[in-house]
DNA sequence: GTCTTTAGCGGACTACAGTCCGTCTTATGG
DNA sequence: CCATAAGACGGACTGTAGTCCGCTAAAGAC
């Protein structure tokens, strides 16, 4: 692609101004009783920045959750196992399993925002790329005979997290289902 | 719960006329082209009309769904195996997802609408939990030593229908989600 | 048939997501 | 330092989901 323009000054400016409001806001009155009006206002910007940079409201909460990804991603890449390279496939795939219901639980409405978009945003954005390569690698070293691909699909859908949010306010215990995964994911690759 | 008085004439009028205009309008424009300003236009109802009796856009998209998922039931509850009883835990949670799948696909649009509501209305309805109480007894005589009531949810993930529409919108034949989900069923509940 | 109660009706209203385009800022080359 | 083009800014605008409440029609009592 062509040469990387730098990010002008006051698009930097205004790109963080309007992710700290939205922060400040989130944490204050909830996630979902935040309109992007209120957030322009209190970042100062007008509401046409906030959706030019972030394109919609679930992009916005994308971005929010881009670092905390990132930290899983570097230490799935290459810090030290279960979570990075060096375990069997097996404890891999459970140990990010139990790493991203962690995450997922303490930002529930944040991801319940990035993925409620109009149309399954979350399934193409890049981290659910980067979360099913990773699966389907493991999977596919743990049992050459399955469809790697769809069962790294499979794997990831029980961590949507409008169903996580439902089983939470039911009752569920976090402990419970990273144990439920955790039988499922051994279970299944398993000879 | 207190006596069920009779459905009022007008009421059953108004909510025929709604549903027959919403599928006529559906399939004509396409499910997310069309407002329910208009589906009211064309029933020749009032937008409160319409809201009153369905809550909001997704429980318009359940009714719709309503007599189909039905029939799917009946099948489950009383028909012939290998969906009805008369064979294997194992069979029968197969021949589920797969009849399930076929659903799906046939009426994606549809169960999008009824499963995007702004919070996680799938999980609340009626027939997801019908699904779920299915698949858990089965786990449950299939491998007592699982979390039957969790791995009924992990199992029932892959069915969302935002996921479904995205598999296929990159290329994924139906029959290939069957198959991979077949065999993570199988994989997962024999010992 | 009329009266009363009960519940449904429907359109004006609010609030929010997302778009559009004229205006203004920044970076760069002369 | 100034001119100029690339592109960011921002607020008015549009379309839609969902609410509210005064009005109206149905069903039963007498």
């Amino acid at each position: 692609m062509g040469e990387p323009r730098p990010e002008r000054a006051d698009a930097r400016r205004n790109r963080l101004r309007v992710l700290e409001a939205a922060e400040r806001l989130f944490t204050e009155h909830g996630v979902k009783n935040v309109s992007l009006d209120a957030i322009a206002a209190e970042a100062g910007v007008g509401k046409g920045t906030v959706f030019r940079r972030f394109g919609d409201r679930a992009g916005l909460a994308v971005a929010l959750l881009d670092e905390r990804e990132q930290e899983l991603q570097a230490k799935i890449i290459s810090g030290p196992p279960p979570l990075g390279p060096g375990t069997s496939p097996v404890l891999r795939v459970t140990a990010f399993l139990d790493a991203y219901l962690d995450l997922l639980d303490r930002h529930v409405a944040l991801f319940m925002d990035s993925e409620n978009a109009s149309d399954g945003a979350r399934y193409r954005i890049g981290s659910y790329h980067l979360w099913h390569r990773h699966l389907s690698h493991l999977i596919e070293s743990a049992r050459p005979d399955l469809d790697a691909d769809y069962t790294a699909h499979v794997l990831l859908a029980p961590l949507a997290a409008d169903l996580h949010n439902a089983l939470r306010e039911q009752g569920y215990e976090l402990d419970r289902m990273k144990a439920g995964l955790r039988a499922v994911a051994t279970g299944l690759l398993s000879t």
